[in-house]
DNA sequence: ATCATAACTCACTAGTGAGTGAATATTATT
DNA sequence: AATAATATTCACTCACTAGTGAGTTATGAT
């Protein structure tokens, strides 16, 4: 049992077994949740699956909420990051001439491949997040999380239809989060609709279809209104 | 205390009082279950809010999921009698001929009139039916009750797009229900994210702007698959 | 080896969950 | 008024919940 063996495999320090411990906890509550909700995780289903005593999660984590929270918070940086990155660098590029379908393929695509590259842990959170949006417990994370990237994507989309009324840009807003909710929710749904023919976890085939499909429903109801006050 | 005085203000008979209290507890339970789901609410809930023994709804409703499958069923038929009808009634009318855009009226200005009509507890139900869609307890209800209407709607849509591949037109009708979805939940999120310039609960606002919106969205990526394979 | 600290378990508390069956109240029927 | 049926509550069970504090084991530093 080459306990203290120094060998090519090096020994996790503490830390890293302490760190390591708690992404294996968070990595299960994050499935649990995505799945049952808040309410319909108990600590014990947790640390059951992980294998250890229920307590270890008071322990780690002060409470259910807390692990609840850090289970929201861990990736949650990372997309927001990643996507007013891609914001930001699209604006640039765009150099003062953004267009609707780009703003979007900037948002939704980076989010997407993060789901797609990220492995089964992403495509849970992901899930994880659809639930809690739509949840009370998830409702204050959601705002103070994801808006700054929100708002940063409608200031683009401003400036792509600057005749656009206000508030078409955000129902637009409203439809494209709806979308992405539920793709992110993996229900199942469709695959059952279409027999077969499309997969909940198909992210490529979102991606292939939604910042387009968006896109013209944007300009559509935007081009809409601005007949409308002619 | 005019207890079997016959006077103008007929008494309620016993069937009445029962179906009577019966929709009290579903009124009460579909609100608290919309939102907090299934496992974030407690029978004493229900019936403290209604003001009777928890027990009483055990003897009313068997147990807890039978209760949820209630609140579930009651409306559901409505919807969806009222979405086939009006496709029905759409689809003769347009003579072989449909539109997209028609169709998606048919189908998502039904029912966003019948929670713009229907007053507070159709709102709920929205809620609770966005709510549950989203969750183990509801995904199968959602399959057995509205697979009819949403492949009727899907039917329509493939004569209206003659040309267009089938999983386009499951992608198409995937963003759809993901905002309509997230517009029955009325989470509150648009009002904060526009500072108080949209509504959650502005039905009218969805309903003036949806089917349009969708409607560019299928036109724009069938249409693109369509040139792709010539 | 020893000691301190961290990791983890255990036994337990206090409270809550759904659900049952008996007891009581209310109403309808005759 | 008596009786039957229905509606409602009550007292209770059993399982389970989150969380605590003491206790135990392992680990790392000296």
């Amino acid at each position: 049992m080459a306990s203290k063996a120094k060998s090519a495999v090096k020994r996790p320090s503490k830390a890293e077994q302490r760190a390591e411990m708690m992404e294996q906890i968070l990595d299960t509550a994050e499935l649990l949740f995505s799945k049952h909700g808040f309410h319909g995780v108990t600590l014990k289903d947790v640390a059951k699956q992980v294998g250890v005593h229920h307590t270890l999660l008071n322990y780690y984590f002060d409470d259910k909420r807390t692990l609840f929270d850090a289970v929201f918070a861990r990736r949650a940086v990372v997309t927001i990051d990643k996507r007013m990155q891609a914001l930001d660098d699209y604006d640039r590029a765009a150099g003062g001439q953004p267009t609707v379908e780009g703003a979007l393929h900037a948002f939704l695509d980076t989010d997407l491949d993060l789901y797609i590259q990220g492995g089964e842990g992403w495509k849970n959170y992901g899930a994880f997040g659809a639930q809690a949006s739509n949840s009370p417990e998830g409702a204050e994370f959601m705002d103070k999380y994801f808006d700054p990237v929100v708002l940063r994507l409608i200031e683009i989309l401003k400036m792509a239809l600057p005749d656009a009324a206000e508030d078409d840009i955000f129902w637009g807003y409203h439809f494209v989060t709806g979308a992405l909710m539920l793709t992110l929710a993996r229900t199942g749904r469709i695959d059952k609709l279409s027999h077969g023919l499309c997969h909940s976890d198909d992210y490529e085939a979102v991606k292939a279809r939604m910042a387009r499909f968006m896109a013209a429903g944007f300009r559509e109801i935007c081009d809409q209104r601005k007949q409308d006050r002619t």
